[in-house]
DNA sequence: ATTTTAATTTTACGCTCGTAAAGTTTTCTG
DNA sequence: CAGAAAACTTTACGAGCGTAAAATTAAAAT
């Protein structure tokens, strides 16, 4: 009796409609009557039969697919933010499509082009940024209505969502002037996230405004392996006692937790009370930082905001069917968030 | 001149061949004449045509996708895992598609089905462990070639690749014991994970055949934040004085850097020199071991093995073109990490 | 140059579903 | 209950490609 469903012709006649009914019920299941509504969910729970993606998306236009794409998965941030994204799409309705970028500039091409392949209804992008081929962006962005994340290209996408780095880096400047020797700013050389630029920039700003110097330590390395690097780095500028003051302003989370590994190798004690010899704090407030020794004090990034609004703006899109008529740029503003770091 | 190309009929057009002969050159470039090849090549630069994703797999029983299933994409152990699986795949000629079930059985289920759906070639997963819905999974290794890693499941899949939680716990109790006090095993009350079960045995037997006690540890906390679990469980431990021992083997790297943190906030200090209140060593040699204060002593796993060889079982099943004749398990050694938590 | 073999072309059909048009039935409105 | 509106059915075509069979052509071997 259970026999074996095909296609959806097959599974039309069992329940004794039409195929274009059922069809229409696929793609709209408020589209038919209440009683066919019910049969052919009463036969859905029986024979187990499911349309056949390839020839659903073949024929539309448009798929119900939302491409995610993010410079390094293996980045818990970025997986954080993917999963609440990937979550907000799925109650949309839609289909996630989530793909890291590993970092590389030919596999963030080649993501944009597997998913252009797909023919998404959308996509949350966060570029690699310096490293991206900004015209492959573009080009990705010009076909299909997208919003940029984390990290903005200048007039690429329908609309970016991203942190206030400018007000977050002044916020805890000011914090660390405040309650101590002012900070000096650690950060890559040459950066790959343009947030780092920003975040120099408003560090500056910020300590001229307060009256007091900046001093900018720029440690060496390329990649993405932020910890290694802030340690390696970290260990070489304590080790040539470099460090301009005891206050240590790390451009981001991981960086202040490779930073914080330096300390320790080199025996610094670190934290604000009596007997520490270093205050370091970061920017992000890293899913990891509330258990690094001592616990990171830090500007957190709004995750639950820029993701919603990126998924906002999106579907403001995609169901009006037209895309934006201007590019919006939305900030989010960090708050500060004190351990014992710093 | 630069005529728009619409499908494979014009492109076939454009270079004055036959359509089915570039459908063969796409699917096997090898399979056509060098001369035709040549002009097929010149004319993809000048035309940036690419089949239709949808229609191609439409039309072919199996695909070139590849599913890889982890349960839980913000642990960089997972994400970096998957990782080496992707570029694996890639270097296969074939498509990986990744899934992440955030830990849920229903996404589980859900990255299962929508796996089915898309008809892969073969999938490599790493379920959930005890939240697995053990019956959904055993229906999806039974119609598609699947090799399961990190997690074992009885009788599951065609192939199991994984590290030998035996030997690996064996060995870091074993140095644990030679250089100090015999460690108790911290580990969370319900692991969702199977390995938790293996390490467990394993300290057990380790510590009877080397004649000492057995102390397990065992918190509360369900789900995937094992560092929140391990310092709050850690803290509450040693608020009611209940350590058994002054070293202490976590059931893994999470767990210990939470455990880590546990031990800060309690003013523990933690190595193995003079002056330190506590020996914490973990279990996988997790990214960010590394890199915690003090940097953790734990035992590897063999990420690289483990990931070569789930590709290597997956595709000798899918370019032979049949499932294992018998299911193998694959056990890598894990090796000593020492650094200075123990 | 002839045979053998391999590659290609032509023709034709199939895959599964979206969708439009025209006609029919059901449901709703007054 | 008539009429209007909505939902449904039938019919038919299209999407873009895989693939099989038979006929043709080109390359390799003798």
């Amino acid at each position: 009796m259970n026999r074996k469903i095909r296609n959806m012709e097959e599974f039309a006649e069992v329940i004794g409609i039409s195929r274009p009914t059922v069809s229409k019920y696929f793609n709209d299941p408020a589209s038919v009557r209440k009683t066919t509504r019910a049969r052919i969910e009463t036969a859905l729970e029986e024979y187990d039969y499911r349309p056949n993606v390839f020839a659903v998306n073949q024929n539309r236009k448009l798929t119900k697919n939302i491409g995610i794409v993010v410079p390094f998965l293996a980045d818990p941030f970025f997986a954080e933010i993917a999963r609440n994204l990937e979550t907000l799409v799925i109650e949309s309705g839609y289909h996630p499509i989530l793909l890291g970028s590993h970092g590389s500039t030919a596999q963030e091409i080649e993501n944009l082009e597997s998913l252009r392949a797909i023919k998404p209804a959308g996509a949350l992008l966060a570029p690699l940024g310096r490293a991206s081929d900004k015209s492959a962006v573009e080009n990705f962005c010009k076909s299909v209505p997208s919003v940029l994340f984390d990290s903005n290209v200048d007039e690429v996408g329908d609309a970016f969502a991203g942190h206030d780095n400018t007000q977050a880096t002044a916020l805890i400047c000011d914090y660390l002037c405040r309650t101590g020797e002012p900070p000096a700013f650690l950060e890559m050389r040459t950066p790959s996230n343009p947030n780092a630029y920003r975040r120099r920039k408003a560090y500056c700003d910020v300590m001229e405004q307060l009256g007091y110097p900046s001093h900018l330590l720029q440690i060496d390395g390329e990649g993405w392996e932020f910890e290694r690097i802030g340690m390696e780095g970290g260990i070489k500028l304590i080790e040539e006692g470099r460090l301009p003051s005891h206050t240590i302003l790390c451009s981001n989370d991981r960086l202040a937790i490779g930073f914080l590994a330096a300390a320790y190798n080199k025996g610094l004690r670190v934290g604000r009370g009596p007997g520490t010899a270093l205050r370091i704090a970061g920017h992000d407030d890293h899913p990891y930082s509330r258990f690094t020794c001592p616990p990171l004090t830090t500007v957190s990034q709004d995750y639950t905001a820029i993701a919603e609004r990126s998924i906002e703006r999106l579907f403001h899109m995609i169901e009006s069917g037209q895309r934006a008529e201007e590019r919006v740029e939305i900030y989010f503003e960090g708050k500060l968030v004190l351990r014992q770091s710093a």
